[in-house]
DNA sequence: AAATTGACCTGTCAGC
DNA sequence: TGCTGACAGGTCAATT
C-alpha cells in the first residue's frame, strides 16, 4: 500500500495530534519484520516530540529515543482516542498515550516498529544511511546529483528508481507513473537517458509525488490515513494496473512487463528509450 | 562494486 | 465448493 505519498499523508494525519503525548503502555501482537529492539515497557513514560519521515520510514522522536515505523507492503496506522481495547488479528503494535492510541494494522507483517536511541543509534544508522535523496525536499533533491546518479548506472531506469539509493520513496506504482509522464521506456539503462528526458523525469518525480500527497494518496485499493479516512481526491494512475486498457495519450493498449519480479506498466508507443 | 535472486507472510482472486 | 497457483504498494541478505 504505502509509497512515499501514503507514508507522508499518514504522517501529516497524526503528527500534530500525537506531539506532546505521553506513552502509557505498549502492546505487541505477532512479530513484525524486526523485533522492537527493547522491552515495550521501556517506552512507558516517554513523551512524543515530533514525527518526521525519511524515505518510507516514519520517525517518531521521543524525549528519550526514537521509534521507527515502516509500513512494509500492507501496513497502515491509526491514531484515535476511541479504539477497541482488544487488538485485531492483524494488529501488531499498539501504543497508548494520554492523547490517543497509535495502532499498526499489517496483515503481511513486512512492516517494522523499532525502538532506537535516536538518529545516531547503530540500528537507525544501518537502516537510514545509504538512502537516496528526498524528492520533496528541494535542498536534497538536486538536479546535478540526479543527473550524475543516472550517468553512473547501467541499471534499467525502473529498477534504479525502485532501488532507493538515488532517490527515495518511488515505489512500484509511482515508478511506472513517473516514467510514463516523462515518456521514458522502463527498460532504458539509466546512463542512456538523454538530458532532456532526465530533466523531465526529475520534474515528474517531484510533481507526481507532491500531487499525490496533496490528493491524499493513490486511488488503488483501500489506503486510509491515521484518521481512518480514505481521502477524497486521490490520484488517478495513468498506467499502473491498466494492462490492455487504452493509453490515455495515444489510445493503444498499455503493456505489462516483469522487472526484478515486479510488474511494470507502460505504453510501448509513448515511452521510448 | 553492481546485478540478480530468494526470502519474509497473509490475503485475494482467477481458473480448473 | 474447494483446491492451486499467481500476485500484491517493500527491502534485506546471500549469491553471482
Amino acid at each position: 500500500m504505502p509509497e512515499l505519498p501514503e507514508v507522508e499523508v499518514t504522517r501529516r494525519s497524526f503528527a500534530s495530534q500525537i506531539a506532546g503525548a505521553q506513552v502509557l503502555s505498549v502492546t505487541l501482537g505477532k512479530p513484525l519484520r524486526w523485533p522492537l529492539g527493547r522491552a515495550p515497557s521501556s517506552l512507558v513514560g516517554a513523551r512524543v516530540q515530533q514525527v518526521r519521515r525519511r524515505g518510507k520510514y516514519l520517525l517518531i522522536d521521543l524525549d528519550r529515543g526514537m521509534l521507527m515505523v515502516h509500513l512494509g507492503m500492507s501496513g497502515s496506522l491509526r491514531f484515535a482516542t476511541q479504539l477497541p481495547a482488544a487488538l485485531g488479528p492483524h494488529e501488531h503494535f499498539d501504543m497508548q498515550t494520554d492523547r490517543g492510541t497509535l495502532r499498526l494494522h499489517d496483515p503481511r507483517r513486512f512492516g517494522a516498529v523499532i525502538a532506537t536511541d535516536g538518529d545516531d543509534d547503530p540500528v537507525a544508522r544501518k537502516l537510514l544511511d545509504g538512502l537516496g535523496m528526498e524528492p520533496l525536499d528541494a535542498h536534497h533533491f538536486r538536479w546535478e546529483s540526479f543527473r550524475d546518479g543516472l550517468a553512473r548506472s547501467r541499471t534499467p531506469i525502473k529498477l534504479l528508481l525502485l532501488g532507493g539509493k538515488l532517490v527515495v520513496g518511488v515505489g512500484n506504482i509511482y515508478a511506472s507513473e513517473v516514467l510514463f509522464a516523462s515518456r521514458i521506456a522502463p527498460t532504458t539503462p539509466a546512463q542512456a537517458i538523454s538530458a532532456i528526458k532526465a530533466r523531465r523525469l526529475f520534474q515528474a518525480i517531484r510533481d507526481i509525488l507532491a500531487l499525490a500527497v496533496e490528493r491524499g494518496g493513490t486511488t488503488l485499493r483501500d489506503f486510509s490515513n491515521a484518521d481512518g479516512l480514505p481521502g477524497h481526491f486521490q490520484l488517478q494512475a495513468k498506467v499502473y494496473g491498466r494492462e490492455g486498457l487504452p493509453c490515455v495519450q495515444c489510445g493503444r493498449p498499455i503493456a505489462l512487463l516483469r522487472q526484478g519480479q515486479r510488474s511494470t506498466f507502460y505504453c510501448p508507443h509513448c515511452q521510448k528509450s
